[in-house]
RNA sequence: GGCGCUGUAGCUUAGUGGUAAAGCACUGCUCUCAUGAGGCAGGGACCGGGAGUUCAAUCCUCCCCAGCGCCA
């Protein structure tokens, strides 16, 4: 039997020094999809996540809770286990830095890299944030503090242990040169070659000031900096006999905050350990959350456990591939999601599912040759394509375009006149074939639809015949989103600057057009004008909007008279909420200019004389 | 300050040396199997601004503006 290929993918572990969200689950997502795209073909996959857990930052917010280190880790660490279960993705090790084998393997590491004579002892002198868990030179300081945190720092010299980076540079560059699809995307790799090419720093690897990381197995005073001991999880996870065919890894995820050390650090490291460099490094962007960066002081930090329980997780992983190219930012926003889900996985896709088993429980099916539209020999080479280069939005849209196609050859046959069970077998077949395409995106939908219409999810059967079963009505896949009463942002999207205007004053801030259709302005014509009693500055006025007559009251009595308003057509919004004043309810707003002191108010009218009930727009 | 990226319909994005595409949104028509779903038709972009190269530029070059990234 012939060797089965196999695949290695990775995400970024994650600092459990902060609650997962869903910049997190972004990534892990799509590294269960290209797990189970390539499982799908038929290869042998290793999927790997996990968490770093060490370093000081970690030791002081365990200390700040009050709980031992160990067992604060441990609490994060089933956070993120049990976050991304929810989202259905399914590593095959979750690995944590803490674990025993990883500590094994890190020093076996270092040996490694001593015998290369890549490890020398020095001094390493600067600034130390602890919350950066990183090095500042004097001029990166701002008024003395942290230039991301903001806070005081304090300046270190400790003896370290250093890698000699500065070895590799000529190794990266032929290296980048050699395998261009080693840093992807191609902007970071050209990036990450200009900095390279800039010169490499050696890089310290040990610290004193704490305890809390794997001992330096040279030299027991020293622990590991907790970023050379995170990058080997990679390695460890398959470092034992039944795992070691998954190496080198084919692709690595991380964000872009840690490209350097993945694109630049981590290829130095394994060239001195003698181990093979992984194929692909791929750097993604960041996703905000409803136009809003992602962070704790904005407390946006929406729990992706929340947002699964919310949309269903189907949805949350179909919508995160799909909104944004790999790659790039990206914005997360709820109404976005809304949309996506009503109207392509509902209205598209699960119409699709619902109107085709419905009629085929009706009348059954009949064998035939696939329908032409209907190529999904085509759409499997389209999406393995772009699934390929990781383009995840492009490979859905390229599936939802066949789905239109299939909705367009139900809408054709009009089997429910034709009770065409031909044409029925056509539309399962392609809904076969759609689903196993779609099932790294969507499992369990996808094992849904193959249980409604009888086949097994493989990729082999994708452009080959439909077996015949008896079919029953599907249930509904997606259950369409009713936004409520407003509500599902947290926030709105960022407000944009004011506009200074010379001379005259400073202007609102601007609002988007919609803002401003949502008004309903209209020329009403004042039919009555009456006082009400013990107010006086309001006049009761009687507007005829169309056909209808409104009670307004105004606070214009200091400036017009009854018998000057008896006629006048004025602007009126229509859709102000309704407001008790003085024992009346106002059922709108008349437009005035008003003078900057405050003195003269000047009612809004039309230029001409028009219809009473005119929009104005 | 240096290097780089991006700027295309209301929104999210494709794309090409010969004035541009898709989805959503919008408008009109229409079917009724289906989740008030589906189908058809349509409106809407001087392709950030300016200059240059060219018979021809949204696509090439330069400058400017805006947003972002990496670095110092």
């Amino acid at each position: 039997m012939a060797v089965k290929k196999t695949y290695y993918v990775t995400t970024a572990i994650d600092y459990v020094n902060a609650e997962p969200h869903i910049g997190h689950a972004y990534q892990k997502v799509v590294a269960d999809v290209l797990a189970r795209w390539n499982k799908l073909l038929g290869k042998d996959v290793f999927f790997l996540t996990g968490t770093d857990e060490h370093g000081k930052k970690i030791a002081q917010s365990a200390e700040k809770a009050h709980v031992p280190v160990e067992e604060f880790v441990s609490e994060m660490a089933k956070k993120f286990e049990s976050a991304w279960k929810k989202l259905n993705i399914q590593p095959d090790r979750f690995i944590r830095t803490t674990d025993k084998d990883h500590e094994e393997t890190v020093k076996e590491f270092v040996e490694k890299l001593s015998k290369s004579k890549d490890i020398y002892k020095g001094h390493y002198a600067g600034f130390y944030c602890t919350s950066c868990e990183a090095y500042y030179t004097e001029k990166d300081l701002v008024e003395g503090c942290c230039p991301v945190h903001k806070t005081k720092i304090e300046k270190l010299k400790e003896e370290t242990y250093f890698f000699r980076l500065s070895k590799y540079q000529k190794f990266l560059l032929e290296l980048y040169k050699k395998n261009p699809k080693f840093v992807l995307p191609n902007e970071r790799r050209n990036e990450i070659i200009n900095r390279v090419k800039e010169g490499l720093d050696d890089l310290s690897i040990t610290r004193t000031s704490f305890s809390w990381g794997i001992p330096f197995p040279l030299d027991k005073k020293h622990v590991i900096y907790v970023w050379f001991d995170a990058l080997i999880n990679y390695y460890t996870a398959i470092n034992n006999p039944k795992q070691k065919k998954f190496w080198p890894a084919d692709a690595h995820l991380l964000g872009k905050d840690n490209g350097w050390f993945h694109a630049v650090i981590w290829p130095a490291m394994l060239k001195s350990a003698g181990i093979e460099i992984p194929k692909t490094v791929f750097i993604h962007g960041f996703l905000t959350f409803n136009g809003e960066k992602i962070s704790k002081s904005l407390g946006n930090v929406i729990s992706p456990i929340i947002l699964a329980d919310r949309y269903g997780a189907d949805t949350v992983r179909y919508f995160a591939l799909r909104q944004v190219p790999f790659g790039e930012d990206g914005d997360f926003s709820e109404s976005a999601l809304i949309a996506r889900h009503n109207n392509e996985l509902a209205d598209k896709l699960g119409n699709l599912v619902s109107r085709v088993s419905t009629l085929a429980e009706k009348y059954g099916l009949e064998k035939a040759k696939q329908a032409g539209p209907l190529e999904s020999e085509k759409l499997l080479k389209a999406v393995s394509e772009y699934l390929d280069n990781f383009q995840f939005d492009r490979a859905l849209n390229e599936i939802f375009a066949f789905i239109d196609r299939c909705n367009e050859h139900v809408q054709k046959t009009k089997p429910w006149e034709t009770k065409d069970k031909k044409a029925l077998y056509q539309a399962s077949w392609a809904i076969k074939d759609a689903a196993i395409l779609l099932s790294p995106f969507m499992p369990s939908t996808c094992s849904k639809i193959a249980k409604t219409f009888s086949f097994d999810i493989d990729i082999k059967d994708v452009s080959k015949p439909l077996k015949i079963e008896k079919i029953k009505k599907s249930d509904i896949l997606f259950r369409k989103i009713v936004i409520e009463e407003k509500k599902p942002e947290s926030k709105p999207i960022k407000p944009q600057k004011a506009h200074k205007v010379e001379g005259v004053m400073s202007m609102s801030d601007m609002i988007k057009y919609d803002d401003f259709a949502k008004l309903d302005l209209r020329i009403g014509t004042i039919k009555k004008v009456e006082d009400i009693e013990g107010a006086d500055k309001l006049y009761k006025l009687e507007v005829q909007i169309g056909k209808e007559n409104r009670t307004i009251l105004a606070g214009i009595k200091e400036h017009y008279e009854k018998e000057e308003l008896k006629g006048k057509q004025i602007v009126v919004i229509c859709n102000l909420e309704p407001r008790k004043m003085r024992g009346f309810v106002s059922e709108g707003m008349l437009l005035a200019a008003v003078s900057s002191d405050g003195k003269k108010v000047i009612l809004l009218n039309p230029e001409k004389t028009i219809e009473s009930g005119s929009k104005v727009q």
